[in-house]
Parts: structure tokens; C-alpha cells; sequence
RNA sequence: GUGGCUGUAGCUCAGUCGGUUAGAGCAUCGGAUUGUGGUUCCGAGGGUCGCGGGUUCGAUUCCCGUCAGCCACCCCA
């Protein structure tokens, strides 16, 4: 081979980029339907706008270089600076609350490997400027939405949510000092990544006496919200936060996802970013990395330099979600773009000249049908026509199209099995001219054997 | 960045105890004497056996390095 792509690139071969459409399409859908609007920005950005809040260790993630113009730049590994920006630029003018949503491609230098590349599409969901937990559903209902759309089920996908507030009100309530919670967040986030004793361990060594220390692992490895509401729902640090949840859980009801939706208080994801309500989504056999995350970032857009407003999202990569869909064997099969007509030379073709054919094929295609032919005027006129069907259909063209020598065209279906009204027979003339009804007519055939194909 | 496993045709894999021109299936291309069904038959193209070095009369095979992929860490998306 004398090249390939990069490590940890991709090429998309026809195949691979009917899967991506597949699921753009979804993403799409399902934002259009919540009334996002779409926007984006450069795939290049100044070096400063990820160092700036993140220090400069996460340039070792970045895929960045310096250009022509001396500019220090990185390739974008992260849509929410770039979000923020925009944002905070027409801030005063732009309705809220902001609900936009991007397919940006992002970048990141690292080691590839399964689930994980140098570069992947995401979809961004965010919202700007509302602090109700009403947002935090609706967020929420899109991601989940997403999966519904693309056939998965609550069978397939969990999402786990949190809340940071919840789960420090409970903490405190437990008599987890001030200074101690960040030490217990820690272990909180890797509790399912690593042995139980080890995470005893750590909190021993936070100063966690030993009682709280089980009491502390049993809530991080799962515990169902009724019971978090029946031990904490009037306690004075945690009340709040544990009925601002459950309006959060009724909502979701209310917006036809709370049956995928599961409490797991071991969601913290980037201590430094959220603020409230989190969630993840995962394949329920827990076989590949999470699908998704998100959540409500209140004080980022302030620290970024931007304007004071609320705000959460979530980012969902086309990667994991790719081998997910696969897994399952939800990517539909090769069709839904396929061609609808070839030309094929039958008996007696040699009456006609591959121009006048090629008139028909125009005028076909000036009609919005998608037409191919061999582009070989020899072949069209001396290959066996078995073998041009055969090509036809192979290619994955749903109708072969004779120009007769007897002044008709014909249609003959290579869809599903042989049975009746395979054909249909068109007025050559009328065909070439384009005539409306002809076309209608010839649509309508299309249509009707592909539905019969279907079933 | 650390460790383990794996690299033979576009894909999935055989094979070579070190020995002349490295194989199969699928895929691709051509044909089966000009109107038909994912079938069948015939034929063709396609591999510096990841790359570099070492040992050897001789390396795709053994050894070392390197690159890439996979997996687990780290970290995140």
C-alpha cells in the first residue's frame, strides 16, 4: 500500500458513509423535532481557547502545530468553547433560552483504540439561559430520543443520572465534612472501575470513619431513588435537592423516557464542568465505552469569559454509537439511496444509436430519477444483456430500462421475486419528451415495486 | 505515556519443522455466439507475507528493532 490514513483517522468508504448519514440523519431529526437549530464553527482553533481554562497539560490531548502566520492553533477537540464564544458574542441579542445544536467533527492526540480515535463526529445538544430542571429533562429526552430514533430500545440503553448537589447533600447529611467530599467524589467516580477494598481504602485514608465508609460504597454502587427519598428527603441539607430530582424524574415521565432512566450516583464526569444534573447513556450489556454525556455547566460560560447564564448539554459521539448499531444490526441495509434505473440494451438494440438511448436516460434523469448506464457505447451494444442485467443488478439498481426498437421503453423491476406487473411499458416518444403523466406513472411503478419488495 | 497480544490478496483466513513460481473462499474484471433474476460454468487480474536490520548458502518462517492494529491501564469524548 502506498498510503493510508493517518492512525486513529478514517476513511469512509460508500458503505461506511451510508452509516454515518444514517445516523446524522437521526441526530438531525431528533434535534429539528425538539426545535434545535443547527450551527458551527471553525475546525481550527487559537491554541489559548482550550489552554485558557484548562491549563496547560491538556495541549499533550491536542492535536496542535503552529501556523504559517506564527499562530499558535489546535485542531478542535471539544465543540464548547467554541459554543461559549458564539454565544457570549450575541449573548444581549439572542433569545432565550438558546437552544442550538452542532455535528462538529472533533480531534484529540491520542492512542487509538476500539471506541476511541483521533477524530470523531459529535453531536452537541445545549441549552443557554434556563436554570429550570425542566431543561435538564429535555435534554435529556433528546439524547434518548436519538436512540429511539436510530431503533434502540430501554432494553438496549440506559442512562444513569445525577446530581452533584444530591449527592453532596447527601454526604453532608451523612457528616462528610466540607474538606473531605472532594477526596470521596474521587472514589465516588471510580467506585465501579476498581475493587471495593481499594475504594474502602482511599476513603479510609480521606478520614471517613469505617461505619461511613460502607454506607458510602452501598450508595455509590447503586441505590434506588425511593430510597434516597425515604432517607434523605427531609434532611436538612439534602430536601432540596432531592425534590428538585424527583420534579426532574417526573418530567422525563412526562416526555416518554423515564423508562430508560436509572439513578446512579457514581456519575461524576469532569469534576471541574458540571454543576448540577448529569447523566451518561451506556449499552445496557455495559460491553463498550458510554454512548453519551452531558449535563448543566452553569458557571462555565461565565469562567470562560462570557456572560453569566445557565446552561447544560451534552455530546454524543458517532464512534460507540457506530459499533452499538452495529452490534445490534440496526444499520439498514444498502437501499434507501439506490439507483432507479439502468439502461440495458436488449434485442434488437443496435435499431437504435446509444445517443438516442442516452436521450431517454437524460430526460429520466431531468424527470429526478437517478439513471446509470455503462458509459461504454461497444458494451452497450454487444454484451450479453444477461450479463448487463446481472451488472444492473448487482450495482444495486432497483429497475432495469429497455429503449425497444418497437417505439416503446420499458421498465422491467430487478426487485424481490418474479411475479406479476413487473414491467411497465412506456410510449417511447412520450418518454423522450418527458411527458408528465408518463413520468407520474413510471414514479408511481417505482415506488410500488419497491414496497412490494419490501414486505 | 505504560504493559500484553496480533500483522500473509480489497475482506475472512490457510500455509511454510527455514528451501525453487505463497494458496482458498468471498469480492473485482472479462466471457458463456444479443431479452432476464443475487444461481451456474469458464477465464483473468491482484500479495516486495507491515517495514528495517541480524543469523544463515538461503528468511514470509528464527532473533532484534520499528510502525500499525486490538486489549487493559492513564485520561477523557
Amino acid at each position: 500500500m502506498s498510503s493510508s490514513a493517518l492512525p486513529g483517522f478514517r476513511d469512509f468508504y460508500p458503505d461506511e458513509l451510508a452509516r454515518r448519514a444514517h445516523i446524522f440523519r437521526a441526530w438531525r431529526a431528533v434535534a429539528r423535532r425538539y426545535a434545535f437549530v443547527e450551527y458551527d464553527g471553525p475546525p481550527l482553533e487559537p491554541l489559548d481557547l482550550y489552554t485558557k481554562k484548562s491549563g496547560d497539560e491538556i495541549v499533550g490531548q491536542l492535536y496542535n502545530f503552529v501556523d504559517k502566520g506564527a499562530r499558535e492553533v489546535a485542531l478542535r477537540p471539544e465543540m464548547t468553547p467554541t459554543f461559549a464564544r458564539m454565544v457570549g458574542a450575541r449573548a444581549s441579542a439572542l433569545r432565550k433560552p438558546v437552544r442550538w445544536f452542532s455535528i462538529p467533527q472533533l480531534f484529540r492526540y491520542e492512542r487509538a483504540q476500539r471506541g476511541r480515535l483521533r477524530e470523531h463526529y459529535q453531536l452537541n445538544v445545549d441549552i443557554v439561559g434556563e436554570a429550570s430542571e425542566v431543561a435538564d429533562a429535555e435534554l435529556l429526552a433528546v439524547a434518548l430520543d436519538v436512540m429511539r430514533e436510530l431503533g434502540l430500545t430501554a432494553q438496549d440503553v440506559r442512562a444513569r443520572v445525577s446530581d452533584r448537589r444530591l449527592l453532596n447533600g447527601i454526604l453532608l447529611t451523612l457528616g462528610v465534612s466540607d474538606a473531605q467530599v472532594p477526596a470521596v467524589y474521587g472514589v465516588v467516580d471510580k467506585c465501579a472501575r476498581q475493587p471495593r477494598e481499594l475504594s474502602a481504602e482511599k476513603l479510609a485514608k480521606a478520614g471517613i470513619a469505617p461505619e461511613l465508609v460502607e454506607r458510602i460504597l452501598a450508595i455509590a454502587s447503586g441505590i434506588t431513588f425511593e430510597a434516597v427519598r425515604a432517607e434523605f428527603g427531609e434532611a436538612p441539607a439534602a430536601a432540596e435537592h432531592v425534590a428538585r430530582f424527583a420534579r426532574y424524574l417526573a418530567h422525563l415521565d412526562a416526555l416518554g423516557v423515564g423508562e430508560w432512566v436509572v439513578l446512579d450516583l457514581s456519575i461524576v464526569r469532569g469534576l471541574a464542568y458540571y454543576t448540577g444534573i448529569v447523566f451518561e447513556l451506556f449499552d445496557a450489556k455495559g460491553e463498550l465505552r458510554a454512548i453519551c454525556g452531558g449535563g448543566r455547566y452553569d458557571t462555565l460560560l461565565h469562567s470562560l469569559g462570557g456572560v453569566d447564564l445557565p446552561a447544560l448539554g451534552f455530546g454524543m459521539g458517532d464512534v460507540v454509537l457506530g459499533e452499538l448499531l452495529n452490534d445490534r444490526g440496526l444499520f439498514p441495509p444498502a437501499g434507501d439511496d439506490a439507483i432507479d434505473f439502468q439502461l440495458v440494451a436488449g434485442n434488437g438494440a443496435g435499431q437504435h444509436s446509444y445517443a438516442e438511448a442516452l436521450g431517454l436516460v437524460t430526460t429520466l434523469r431531468r424527470a429526478g430519477f437517478s439513471v446509470a448506464h455503462g458509459l461504454n457505447a461497444e458494451r452497450y451494444l454487444g454484451q450479453a444483456t444477461r450479463n448487463q442485467v446481472d451488472a444492473a443488478k448487482k450495482a444495486g439498481v432497483s429497475a432495469a430500462i429497455y429503449y425497444r426498437e418497437d417505439g416503446t421503453a420499458e421498465a422491467i423491476s430487478l426487485l424481490g421475486k418474479m411475479n406479476g406487473a413487473l414491467t411497465h411499458t412506456m410510449d417511447a416518444a412520450a418518454a423522450l419528451a418527458g411527458e408528465a403523466g408518463v413520468m407520474m406513472g413510471l414514479r408511481d411503478w417505482l415506488q410500488q415495486q419497491r414496497d412490494t419488495a419490501r414486505h
